[in-house]
DNA sequence: CCGAATCCAATATGATACTG
DNA sequence: CAGTATCATATTGGATTCGG
């Protein structure tokens, strides 16, 4: 049952990895609607109850920060701006999915 | 590719049922340190770098609301208390799991 | 040893208004 | 549409001290 002290701190370290990442509460719920397709930071606004522009503008900044989105500026008139995952960002589906799973078994309690 | 806006909605509300739980710096690396088999209040601080007395105090409250664990007194002199997960906590050990290897992948980048 | 209490600093989040 | 600016509140983190 016990486990070497060292492999426990290693853990711990990860999961502080992933947590620098996807913190807060706001950071994944953004990244699920980005899975389902929404782009705009209008949309996003939309589909996220209560969310605020000023925070969400902040946490696009930090997810573009660790490469798991992209601002892409359309050069139109009016401008049009479009957030797009990067390939990277959809290794993080299998933890969302947990997320999702485990939320809706523990409201059923 | 486009999902229902009512089921995307659902899911957001069960990741932040999730979040809800274990949002925080600490909650998930005190929940894996009690996996491999710490169970007193002086291990723990030992075993998580960093955590002050005040932060483990709360949030070990905070996972006793959640029925995660049990704060468990023993009789002796001087008592000695004893932190115990509950069978409904190890539902989180795939979540768990699932922070680790990214954060672990993550770290390799 | 196991925390609780106190005090303070730093972040996170929120409400509202406003701009190019 | 896509944000920024400003102000306010809430939550979290840290240092230290104290009591059973």
């Amino acid at each position: 049952m016990k486990q070497d002290i060292s492999k426990i701190a290693d853990k711990i370290s990860y999961i502080q990895n992933t947590l620098s990442v996807v913190n807060g509460k706001w950071k994944l719920p953004i990244l699920l609607s980005m899975y389902s397709g929404i782009s705009r930071f209008r949309d996003l606004q939309r589909n996220i109850p209560n969310i605020t522009t000023r925070v969400l503008s902040k946490e696009l900044k930090d997810l573009e920060g660790n490469k798991l989105i992209v601002r892409i500026v359309h050069d139109t008139y009016p401008v049009s701006i479009e957030y797009k995952l990067t390939p990277h960002s959809h290794s993080l589906t299998p933890l969302v999915d947990e997320m999702i799973k485990w939320g809706k078994q523990y409201k059923e309690k």
